[in-house]
DNA sequence: GCAATGACGCTCT
DNA sequence: CAGAGCGCCATTG
């Protein structure tokens, strides 16, 4: 270890932590990892992500709800496609519902979704 | 050691 | 509500 561990590596063991079917923002995780307000670097942190890892990458989306357009094709969709597997909907503007996604930022969380909010479909 | 790269967030228009 | 601009830092060659 550089030292003992890179920011990156910070970041990734956050978002190792996100259950399945929750998303978290990318500025919730830099938060989480101990670099408050610097969103940016969780996002270059996951680009870095070797495949290996095989970490939930997918689950990390922007503040607004959307997965981030990057630059290499086709990576996108398939973030889309791995979260909709988990549960997690898109509606027509291809944003997901943070309201309902939204990892809580703790440990571990019931199912959610207890109150069933009006038409869920 | 310097310069380039890179998955965002917030505010204002 | 949508789009544009500005700020910020760590990692790598």
């Amino acid at each position: 270890m550089t030292r003992l561990m890179t920011a990156y590596e910070r970041i990734w063991a956050v978002v190792e932590r996100i259950p399945r079917g929750k998303v978290a923002t990318y500025g919730q995780v830099a938060r989480l990892a101990g670099l408050a307000g610097h969103a940016r670097q969780v996002g270059y942190a996951l680009f870095s992500l070797p495949d290996a890892f095989r970490l939930p990458w997918q689950r990390v989306i922007n503040s607004k709800g959307e997965v981030s357009p990057r630059s290499r094709p086709g990576a996108d969709a398939r973030q889309r496609v791995l979260l909709e597997r988990e549960g997690v909907r898109f509606d027509a503007r291809g944003r997901v519902n943070l309201e309902r996604h939204l990892w809580n930022g703790k440990r571990q969380q019931e199912s959610g979704v207890r109150k069933a909010p009006a038409r869920l479909r």
